[in-house]
DNA sequence: GTCTATATCCAGATAGAC
DNA sequence: GTCTATCTGGATATAGAC
């Protein structure tokens, strides 16, 4: 499983991309050979199995979408600031990584026990948010706020359109890329707002 | 393929069932034949194909998850109003059909051309939507807002807790069900609060 | 219409030469 | 480490008896 070789790290990349394209029940094993540019027996020389193989590019691929959002919950800044910095740095990954969010969700809705295992020791705790969002309310500097729905309604809110891109793409935009560049360009914008309004007491 | 006869029709069950829960490529037709206690063969002798038999449950499955959106779009009522019960029927839906939001997305993604080919006809327009919200902001009713970013909005905070629930419920509440029921009997009122405030003039 | 048996294909995985 | 050739299992699909 040496990954240090520019072999390995190859085979890695291409899978990446099919496992991400296809999810693991439609991605093939030639498929991602052929993308590295390989031999299929080298898949399995590197990686014993493909069952292996996706969990090597999995959690790396997990990681990312909920990469920085550690750092929202345990910086030293206030609430309001934390957020519009989280929304900012995802929306910028979640943009480089377009199919990362339908990737993540569907692999855990396909097998949560065993996906979720891999996840262990990630170390996401909210003890600490949850924490500061009670004592700025105890200050007065925000409202009153369901912390559990405020997490979620941002992650909500960032990666839902990636999620169903095709859908929206389609349904709402009618396929007019001007329609979707626009939307994407402004989404920061009213996210926050409509986030932050919700908390913040004077405008 | 006449769906008429109970067979046809535990065939349909069956399969809903298993491709929604596995996804085209993870449901194996031995397992629809088992869910629905029947032979194999006769999944081929009712829907000539597998691809076939996913269409029939496709469509169908679709229509459910966007059902209400067209009365949204298109009823004679003010915005709010239309909000508020759009919000509380489609949860409705939701939690009576939780891994529909997360079946519908991957299967979109995965085959966006030929999935999305299969929802023509669905006949949704949002011109008549889009022409109100001007009108009540015109009037002085809502506060200027972008329509299309108020659907996703909406359908983002509604559909995601359903398409992340497994992710959610370990790493958000921990999966303690208590935190969970709690979430999900206060999620309406979440919603609404948050979309409405956003549009809503006076309090 | 419903079953058993079988054809056909293709995917993941292994053996072994180089 | 990398390839060719091959094994093996499992999946869709069909043929044909009842």
């Amino acid at each position: 499983m040496s990954t240090e070789n520019s072999t390995g790290k190859s085979i890695l990349i291409a899978a990446r991309k099919i496992f991400v394209l296809k999810g693991f029940d439609g991605a093939r094993m030639q498929e991602i050979a052929d993308e590295a540019g390989i031999n299929k027996s080298l898949l399995h020389y590197y990686f014993r199995s493909k069952e292996n193989l996706f969990e090597s590019i999995f959690v790396e691929a997990f990681s990312q979408v909920q990469s920085n959002m550690l750092e929202l919950l345990t910086s030293e800044r206030f609430l309001l600031e934390k957020i519009e910095m989280f929304i900012d740095q995802y929306l910028d990954i979640l943009s480089a990584n377009p199919y990362l969010p339908a990737f993540v969700t569907h692999e855990i809705n396909r097998n949560p026990e065993k996906i979720l295992a891999l996840i262990r020791g990630t170390g996401l705790r909210f003890d600490l948010f949850n924490t500061q969002i009670d004592q700025e309310i105890e200050n007065g500097s925000i409202w009153p706020v369901n912390p559990q729905h405020l997490i979620i309604n941002i992650m909500a809110l960032c990666a839902f359109p990636f999620v169903a891109k095709p859908l929206l793409d389609k349904l709402i935009f009618g396929n007019v890329q001007q329609q979707i560049d626009e939307f994407t360009s402004n989404r920061k914008v009213e996210i926050k707002n409509l986030i932050i309004r919700n908390l913040k007491k004077q405008l």
